[in-house]
DNA sequence: ATCGGCTCGCGCAA
DNA sequence: TGCGCGAAGCCGAT
């Protein structure tokens, strides 16, 4: 049995691990983890590399207590799955919803000859059960999520219960003798080329994080989520993003300590659940996520009106990077992303929204909003960034009142900071 | 401080 | 076919 670890990177949680320990212990043979480390990854800095592998260490340690033998190997996914499929009689996937990591599994199912099941772990609710269509805004798949999401609250707890103890009296006896993998080796190498980034990749940093949340933020979330000054947020988009923890086992932890009907609750699970979910809708249903043709043909047809409005500013990608406008608020946030690799939603919004505004057209500034995104969130790459990305220029939006270079996308400036919270706090915490 | 207008289109009620 | 309403807004009038 192989089970080829590639989205839901964790022990715990894992509904493709339980899936693929379920079917080892069926057909009495032993199981093998595999993780494939690819260079290639797009626009994947040695910052991710180094969160990624610090939670595989997690991931190989709590593998070996239950004696299931992890390999780590560099390569081509397709090549490696494929060569260690020769000896498996069968593979367990987990789900993946960019192009890239569709196109790895319908290539080695071409590849391989074997039974391969797909396991999909990193949502509330599994995409397809959730809609089977590509959903215009998040008003239309909220009352379709959350009718799912009843059944799962019903049973969150037995399936906590359940996974806890797979994790705790699971043993497997045939281990191989050369499953000794030396992580921290290819870590080492990534981490002398790493920025200084502000989190610590692994499921327990993760259970941690969202501890100190649950108890000290989430009370106050509904007032203060909003407040980027305060940073009253989760914090958890990066281990979500790497799949180091799953959102059921958030959910899990929250309905422990808290009510469901809770308004503060209902809020973070609008975020966590209704908003990421949406995302991965879009991208799952959408062929061109990545670009701005799959925006509304509202939103393409006001752009394309104000392609040639005057701009009041300019500026280079290399401008922006480097935080040289003439906004100290936005520069602030650019700070903020670089050092640490995480910026609050709100100064995302109005970060994105004004590099639109300050471009020579919405195709140079959706790249430069794009690539910055990628390269400097540690949760880039992900679902929620094509989405969120695209959302600056109007998708899962509606229109607004037409002004210069905007037309009728939603408009965004520094007085909303001011008005909304005390910007020049955010701006000296970073 | 608060409020209406701006503007598009989905999906439900009729 | 009509109508309400929406991912975090802005602006001007009161």
């Amino acid at each position: 049995m192989l089970y080829w670890m590639q989205q839901s990177q964790r022990v715990h949680y894992n509904h493709a691990l339980n899936f693929a320990i379920a079917k080892s212990i069926e057909v009495k043979l032993p199981l093998h983890v595999l993780f494939v480390l690819t260079d290639e990854f797009p626009d994947a800095e040695s910052a991710h590399y180094v969160f990624m592998l610090e939670g595989l260490i997690e991931v190989r340690d709590a593998l070996a207590k239950l004696g299931i033998p992890f390999f780590l190997e560099i390569g081509n996914p397709i090549d490696v799955v494929s060569r260690f499929s020769i000896k498996a009689s069968s593979i367990v996937f987990d789900k993946g919803y960019l192009r890239i990591q569709k196109a790895w599994r319908n290539a080695i199912r071409e590849k391989v000859e074997k039974s391969i099941y797909e396991v999909e772990s990193d949502v509330a609710v599994p995409v397809e059960m959730a809609s089977n269509k590509r959903e215009y805004m998040a008003r239309t798949l909220r009352p379709k999520i959350l009718n799912c999401f009843k059944d799962v609250l019903k049973d969150i707890d037995n399936q906590i219960v359940e996974t806890d103890d797979l994790i705790t009296n699971y043993r497997q006896t045939h281990i191989p003798k050369h499953s000794v993998c030396d992580i921290e080796d290819v870590l080492k190498k990534y981490r002398r080329n790493a920025r200084n980034v502000r989190f610590i990749g692994g499921h327990s940093m993760a259970v941690y994080q969202f501890e100190v949340f649950l108890e000290h933020k989430l009370p106050k979330y509904s007032e203060k989520s909003n407040h980027p000054e305060d940073e009253c947020v989760s914090l958890i988009s990066p281990y979500l993003h790497f799949g180091q923890i799953s959102p059921l086992e958030l959910i899990g932890m929250t309905g422990h300590k808290y009510d469901f009907d809770d308004l503060f609750v209902r809020d973070f699970l609008e975020q966590l659940v209704v908003r990421r979910e949406l995302a991965v809708n879009f991208v799952h249903y959408t062929e061109n996520y990545d670009s701005l043709d799959s925006l509304p043909d509202w939103a393409k047809k006001t752009l394309e009106d104000h392609r040639y409005d005057r701009r009041e500013f300019n500026y280079s990608s290399e401008e922006f990077e480097d935080g040289k406008t003439h906004d100290s608020y936005w520069n602030a946030c650019m700070k903020e992303m670089r050092e640490t690799g995480f910026m609050h939603g709100y100064m995302r919004m109005y970060w994105g929204k004004k590099i639109m505004e300050w471009s020579g057209s919405p195709e140079i500034a959706y790249n430069t909003i794009l690539s910055l995104n990628n390269k400097y969130f540690l949760d880039g790459r992900d679902p929620v960034s094509y989405a969120s990305v695209l959302w600056l220029f109007g998708l899962h939006d509606q229109a607004w009142q037409e002004r210069p270079v905007f037309g009728k996308i939603r408009y965004m400036n520094a007085a909303g900071l001011k008005r909304k919270f005390d910007i020049e706090k955010y701006v000296e915490r970073v």
